[in-house]
DNA sequence: GTGAAAGCGCTAACAC
DNA sequence: GTGTTAGCGCTTTCAC
């Protein structure tokens, strides 16, 4: 006698077979190819499984066909608010197209990334990572072995969909130059985000064409608090504008800016990413629109898409557009700071 | 020849076996039951399982042995800060533990809640239900056929976690009170929500005790946009302070009231809870604390440990404590409203 | 201490 | 159309 859980009554396909009195193969059958068995029969095979409560383990059917139903949702940080719009997004589409997801968190630690990679990749039929903290190789590696879709982040031949945010921030460095900023600063997000590197190069590039003076500050990760403690190095240049990575980081400079007595934006423009706080802040942050739903239920499109396919190796790549979103936090550079 | 999905090079346990020269029990209880072989027999099985990359299949494991290692976390809405610590802090425990965990978002519908249980159930050795909008008999009815550990509400032996807000919220009314408050108002949040009935029946009981006339808004949801147009029936009211169910509702009644240029907390005091929103707000909230991520981390404690015992029907019940935390939205009554 | 064998629940050739 | 049969990869009695 092997195995099996205590008291376990579950109907399967064996009783519903024996009730019906058609072999399992015909249950089987009833369920995922009912075109090709009489009508009749399968009317009588569900009937009998819905009387008897019967429902299939999906286990046993993962392990015939090698294929288990579930997804792998992977993300830097869940408490980030630019995420859980996605994983919502996410959760919803896959679970329209029959699939269950396993949700990792990494904490922004690529080691651990590439740990729960591999720990889900037997148990499921592939990945939807998002905003990938791993190195080029780590992703393509696994992504080699299983279908992996990225989420803002760019590797050659590997599908992925990606928040375009040059546009965005083009118009947010050309509204700061129009109001008559001239020098302006960008705090940078996490140092292997795809989306710090694309925003800090559109600032950079723009703002130069523009005959702006731009300083990088270097930012590490996002975080309201990163922000606030950041103001004194903003403070230290000459800027009297800055673009942050996310709203996270605007909103954190917003209070630092007000906490040392300067009052945006007659003082001092702020320009969030993402759009994640609405009008919530104080006051209502200018920042760069995002599509973070958009993109999870694109993602798994296209996940589902290529699974579909029997995995044909794809090289998708959807872009989605970004412009900037005005709100109280930008006003006309002022005379002289402060 | 049965299933496989096409170019599948994984080694299994016979295939070890045969390098390894044992046979494939050998092989399975070198992972299992080292301890029962011969130590020099588990080294070298397990370094050939190492050498050729051999990691063991969960879903045959699951098959043989009813248990999947898995979890399945069920949410009313991810994208409510209140959740996001939580969930972050049950993957990471549950990962520490040994399982993967199933995310389920149920857009506050105790249909769909219902139906993402049934789903999920036969993938997943137990649940966390967080915040559960079911019926009584819904939730008992799938706890009976698995173990269910529930957080955020109370349903006789049915094991839980309960963020007690009883202390924190007779503090804030009591708060109130000490700051000449004589009426005061609370705005509701979900209906189903166990948490919201128990806030509102202490706010009513301590502030009759305290002698307050306090008035009940209803409230269906937990917005911050919701929290904003309830300033409008709280401004028909007489009162001068207000309790929010949470601090997203609170974020809102505080913009509401700047709208109509009331000044917090000089024309009107304001509290929240959970305190999801640190000094975030302008002004920073005053609100009872949370313990959200503690919370999610005990549930899978007691759901990790009723596995462990062989899924005992266990009747836990954990409370954890809240108290108020005082920032800047409340102040002195003011002798007369506006 | 280790192997042989049966079985977990389901699917997919292959017959008839 | 439907049944027979042989596995998917693993665990676990039961012998030896």
């Amino acid at each position: 006698m092997p195995t099996r859980a205590p008291g376990d009554g579950k109907p399967t396909i064996g009783t519903v077979a024996a009730e019906a009195g058609v072999s399992r193969a015909t249950v089987s059958r009833a369920f995922s190819q009912p075109h090709r068995l009489k009508a009749e029969t399968v009317e009588r095979v569900l009937a009998v499984a819905q009387r008897l409560g019967y429902s299939m383990n999906p286990m046993a059917k993962a392990l015939s066909t090698g294929r288990s139903g579930n997804l792998a949702l992977v993300v830097p940080d869940i408490a980030n608010p630019f995420f859980p719009p996605m994983i919502r997004a996410i959760e919803q589409r896959a679970d329209q197209a029959g699939y269950a997801v396993f949700l990792a968190n990494t904490n922004e630690d690529p080691a651990r990334e590439d740990l729960l990679l591999t720990r889900l990749a037997m148990q499921v039929d592939g990945f939807v990572i998002a905003s990938s903290r791993m190195t080029e190789n780590a992703i393509k590696a696994h992504a080699e072995r299983h279908p992996v879709v990225l989420v803002n982040r760019e590797v050659a031949d590997i599908a992925r969909v990606l928040i375009d945010t040059t546009a965005g921030v083009t118009q947010a460095v050309e509204h700061l130059a129009g109001l008559g900023h001239r020098e302006i600063a960008y705090l940078g997000g996490p140092h292997r985000s795809w989306s710090n590197s694309q925003r800090k190069r559109t600032v950079k590039r723009v703002g130069e064409r523009a005959g702006l003076t731009v300083t990088m500050l270097p930012g590490r990760l996002s975080s309201y608090e990163l922000g606030r403690h950041a103001v004194a190095d903003l403070l230290a240049t000459s800027a009297t504008a800055v673009i942050a990575f996310d709203d996270l980081l605007a909103h954190g400079i917003l209070t630092g800016l007000t906490e040392r007595g300067l009052v945006v934006p007659r003082d001092f423009s702020v320009i969030g990413c993402d759009d994640v706080l609405a009008a919530q802040t104080y006051p209502p942050l200018t920042t760069v629109s995002s599509r973070s739903a958009e993109a999870g239920a694109a993602a798994i499109d296209l996940l589902a898409g290529r699974l579909g396919n029997d995995g044909t190796s794809s090289n998708d790549r959807l872009l989605l557009d970004t412009s900037l979103v005005v709100r109280a936090t930008t006003g006309p550079a002022p005379r002289k700071r402060r």
